[in-house]
DNA sequence: TTGTACGCGTTATCAA
DNA sequence: TTGATAACGCGTACAA
C-alpha cells in the first residue's frame, strides 16, 4: 500500500519548499505564475489529495458540519437532510450525517463523536430541547442549531414549525367534519409532538369538548408503534366504543394506525377518519392518501444550515436565531364527514 | 470561546508528561494504578475529549468508514445504511454517510472528500461498477466494498443480490398469472436494474414471448420517473393498447407508476397488474400493497461492513470477497390473474 | 513506571 | 517571491 503523496512530495519533485507548495495550492497571490503552474502540474501527476486531518489540525477549522437526525428511515428527516446538504455544498462544507434512532444515549454518543472529529458546527433534531446531547453541545461551546424543536432559552438557535398551531389545525379540521370523539396517538417525551397535543387539546376544549372523553395513547413514534397501539386498543375491547377519528402525532404513526385499522376490518375513511402530521412524500401513495399537516422540511434544513454557517462566518452572533414556520393543512382522502 | 482541553492540559494539571497521560487514557498496562486514576479524574474534570484529527494523523487510522449511497430518500438505501451502522458500531467505527443522488460527478466528489478526511475504508452503492468514483477509489488504493452492484473483476469486493434471478422471478410470476404483454420501466445505465431486465427478458423468451412485442421505457429510477413515464405513455396514445402488467425496475418506480395509473382511471390490479423490486417497508402501506422481489437490505449492509472491517483488520486479503444474495418473491395485492 | 523527542501533513509567522 | 521554523494534538520508539 503506497503512501499517499503530500505537499512534501510535490516540493521535493520540483525543488521548492513545502510552504511554497502550500501557498501555490491555496491560490495565494504572493507567488510567481510559473512556480504555481509547476506546483499544480506536479500535484496532478502525483495524484495529490490534501489531508483534511492535517489541515483541520493546523487551521482549527474542518469545513465539516455534523448532522444528528432522529430517524434516518423516516422521510421527514431525510428531506430535512437534503435541504441541509444543498445549503452546505453551496459553501464548500461537508455534511457528516448520523441517526440517533430516538435514543438519547445514542444521541449523546453521536454528539461526542462529532465533536471529536472537530466538526465546525452541529445541526440536530434533538429528542428533546434539554437532552444530554444538547447540554453536551452547549457546555462544549460547539456552534449548533436545533431543528424541529424549540426552547425558551434566548441564546439557542432553533427552527421549528408551530406545532401548537398545527395541532389546532388538525383538530379544527376534524371538528369541522363533525367528529367528537378521538383516538389520539401522542408521544409525551417528544416535545414537538407534545406541543401538537397541546394545540389539539386547546382546540377541542374551544369546541366545548373535554379531553377526558378522548382516548389518549402514549409512546408513539414509528409506524410500528402506531399499528401496535391501535391493535392493542382494539383487541382490548376498544372496538365496542371506537372513536370516529384517529389523530397521529406524525405521519409514520398515522400510517401504521391506518394499516392496523384495515387489518381489523375497519375502513378508512368510511368507518374512521385518520389524520397525520408532517406531509412526508409517501402520504400520497398509501392505501388511503393521508390528510395531514404540512411542514416545510427541505426549507427547515436549508434555513438551519445557512443560519449555522452565518454563525461560523462570524457574521452572526453565536446564538439566538429562532424561526417558527407556519404549518398548513393538506386535505387528501383519509378524513370524511362524521355520520352517526 | 475557550479552547478545548488536551492531554497537555491534563499533564500539566497533575504534573506528569503528555506520554503518560496518553498511555493512561489508552488503558495501557505499563502504568501505575494511582496515576491512571489521577489522569482519569483530571480528564473528567477538564471535560477532556480526544481530538480525532490529531489521533488519525498520528496513527494513520481514523476508525471512520465512508458510506456513499445513491439516494438517501429511498428506504432501500437507508435500510442498507442501518445494517452498516450496527456492524460498524459493534467495532467502534464511525459511519460517515453521504448520498450521491445518482449523479456520477457528485459520487466522485464524495469519494474524493471522504478520502481527504482519511476514512479507513469506503462502502458504496455505485451508480455503476466502473464509475469514476470506483476508479478513483481503486487508483488510490482505498479499501472499499461495493454494495448492490457486481463486477467480473476478481480483486474487487462486492455484495449484490442476484438480479438476473430476481428479474426472472418477477417475469415468471406474471407469466404464471397469464400475462403476455408488459410495460417495462427499466434503467439501462444502472447495472443492477439492467440485470433485472436481462433476467426478465430471458424468462419472457423462455415463455415463447418476444421482447419486441413489449413496451420498454428507459430512464426510471425514482417514483417521479415511474409516474412520469407511465403518464407520458398513456397520454401519448398508449392507452388504446395498454399492456396488462407493469414491471418496475425498483419499488419506487413501481409505486409512482401505480399512482399514475390510478390518476388515469386505471385500476390496479383490476385492469393492470404492477410488480416492483426491493421490498421496501412502505410496500405494505401503499394504495394497493405491492407484489415485489425481496432483497435482504439490512443484511447486505451488515455483510459489506463486516467484510470491509475484515480487510481493515488485515485478516482478509484486500480484495475479492464477493457475495450474491438470493432474492425471493413477495406476493401482495398488486398482481392478479390475467382475464381476457 | 515514566519522560524525552520525534513524526504525522498542513498552515502561519517571520525573515530573507 | 520564497524558505526556515514553529505549531496544531496525539502516539510511540527509545531512553531513563
Amino acid at each position: 500500500m503506497t503512501r499517499a503523496s503530500t505537499i512534501g512530495d510535490i516540493a521535493r519533485r520540483i525543488g521548492v519548499s513545502k510552504s511554497t507548495v502550500s501557498r501555490g495550492l491555496a491560490g495565494s497571490s504572493r507567488i510567481s505564475a510559473d512556480t504555481r503552474r509547476r506546483i499544480l502540474s506536479a500535484a496532478k501527476s502525483l495524484h495529490y489529495e490534501p489531508n483534511y486531518l492535517a489541515r483541520g489540525l493546523s487551521k482549527s477549522r474542518t469545513l465539516a458540519v455534523g448532522v444528528i437526525l432522529e430517524d434516518i428511515m423516516n422521510p421527514f428527516f431525510t428531506e430535512v437532510a437534503k435541504g441541509i446538504q444543498t445549503a452546505l455544498a453551496d459553501r464548500g462544507y461537508t455534511m457528516l450525517l448520523t441517526s440517533s434512532g430516538y435514543v438519547p444515549a445514542t444521541e449523546l454518543e453521536l454528539a461526542r463523536t462529532l465533536l471529536r472529529y472537530k466538526v465546525d458546527g452541529v445541526l440536530i433534531t434533538p429528542v428533546s430541547a434539554d437532552s444530554e446531547a444538547i447540554r453536551f453541545l452547549r457546555s462544549h461551546r460547539v456552534p449548533f442549531f436545533m431543528m424541529n424543536e424549540k426552547t425558551p432559552d434566548r441564546d439557542v438557535n432553533w427552527i421549528d414549525s408551530d406545532n401548537l398551531a398545527g395541532g389546532a389545525l388538525a383538530a379544527e379540521h376534524l371538528l369541522g367534519l363533525g367528529h367528537r370523539r378521538f383516538l389520539i396517538l401522542r408521544n409525551g417525551s417528544l416535545h414537538g409532538t407534545a406541543d401538537r397535543f397541546e394545540g389539539l387539546r386547546a382546540a377541542l376544549e374551544g369546541g366545548g369538548l373535554s379531553l377526558s372523553d378522548q382516548v389518549v395513547l402514549d409512546g408513539a413514534v414509528s409506524s410500528q408503534d402506531g399499528a401496535g397501539l391501535v391493535a392493542g386498543f382494539l383487541e382490548d375491547g376498544g372496538r365496542r366504543d371506537m372513536p370516529s377519528a384517529v389523530v397521529g402525532c406524525n405521519d409514520a404513526v398515522a400510517i401504521g394506525a391506518m394499516e392496523s385499522l384495515f387489518s381489523h376490518g375497519i375502513r378508512v375513511p368510511g368507518d374512521v377518519s385518520v389524520i397525520g402530521y408532517d406531509d412526508i412524500y409517501m402520504d400520497a401513495f398509501i392505501r388511503v392518501p393521508l390528510t395531514t399537516v404540512h411542514q416545510a422540511k427541505f426549507r427547515m434544513g436549508q434555513i438551519a444550515a445557512r443560519g449555522l454557517l452565518a454563525v461560523l462566518d462570524g457574521t452572526e452572533a453565536a446564538g439566538g436565531r429562532q424561526f417558527l414556520i407556519k404549518p398548513k393543512l393538506v386535505i387528501r382522502e383519509s378524513c370524511r364527514e362524521y355520520s352517526r
